[in-house]
DNA sequence: GATGAATGTGCAACAAAATTGCATGAAAGT
DNA sequence: ACTTTCATGCAATTTTGTTGCACATTCATC
């Protein structure tokens, strides 16, 4: 992991679209070298996929909201299980089990309050674990960064 | 919009290093007109951008952290104020303006506690217009989803 | 310092993919 | 029924990805 190699990362993390060619012609080496250095990043895991980013307004999911949720039960099996229920729904993006005054934090992204009603009946229902939950609606997204600094 | 365009969409958003041609095969498409989905799902802002998803912990930020911040002022020119703050730190993925009993989350992603504790000191210290902050550790991560449902 | 293994590099040739122009065919509106 | 619009597939062309090979560089061992 040389200077090039984060150069490359660095370029592929916030454009991977752009051909070999003109990578390696920005960092200056060999389309062949480059291919091979971008190779070796994905075999070794530093890379872990190529994918699209959505603009999720032009998908329907207008709505984002932080939860934060506290259980009943604190057990690790029932923590386990409280979040396989979560990541199974779709709205749910993100997941967290945390340390601090909640157990779990989820980030959702919602086509309308009423599909957030549904999910809130399904996740957080009287039969579930959950002793508490405390929604944030976000207002504003000032950040959300996929690229991780190096 | 049609199903074939929901299903190019899928299949970017899980991998988009495939060839043109491959995805041509699986929606059973011709390749150029393959392309020229996917050019005008790019021209019309569905697609944002194409990136690379590295592995945090491989580059070193093996630290996870939520924090909610409740400012000491509220008018929208302290809000921004203290976003614009936030955002600039590289340990910042993620920033929202939130509805609820605080006013803003941010999610951190740290290489370890000392450079938590300088970026404490950066964002939350007295000058700052920062009244309360609170710090949920993330202990796993249940789900991180780039991907949007459609 | 010399030697040898290991690794990374550029070049050239080849294979594969992206891209474009064009003609065809379907759908929509007049 | 007719025109317009739009998406599609095909074929030709350009561009890119990929591989084998020889050379240079680094590093460790003698």
């Amino acid at each position: 992991m040389d200077r090039i190699d984060r150069k490359l990362l660095n370029l592929l993390q916030h454009d991977a679209s752009r051909t070999n060619v003109a990578m390696a012609d920005e960092v200056g080496l060999s389309p062949s070298s480059c291919l091979r250095r971008i190779r070796r990043l994905r075999r070794n895991g530093v890379i872990q996929r190529i994918v699209a980013i959505l603009n999720p307004a032009k998908t329907g999911r207008v709505l984002k909201a932080l939860v934060t949720v506290e259980l009943k039960l604190h057990g690790e099996q029932h923590m386990r299980q409280f979040l396989n229920l979560a990541i199974g729904e779709d709205a749910v993006a993100q997941a967290y089990a945390v340390t601090g005054g909640v157990d779990v934090v989820l980030m959702l992204q919602l086509r309308d309050m009423e599909e957030f009603d549904a999910l809130c009946d399904r996740l957080f229902r009287d039969q579930t674990n959950v002793a508490r939950f405390f929604t944030m609606m976000v207002i504003r997204t000032a950040k959300n960064e996929t690229a991780v600094p190096l």
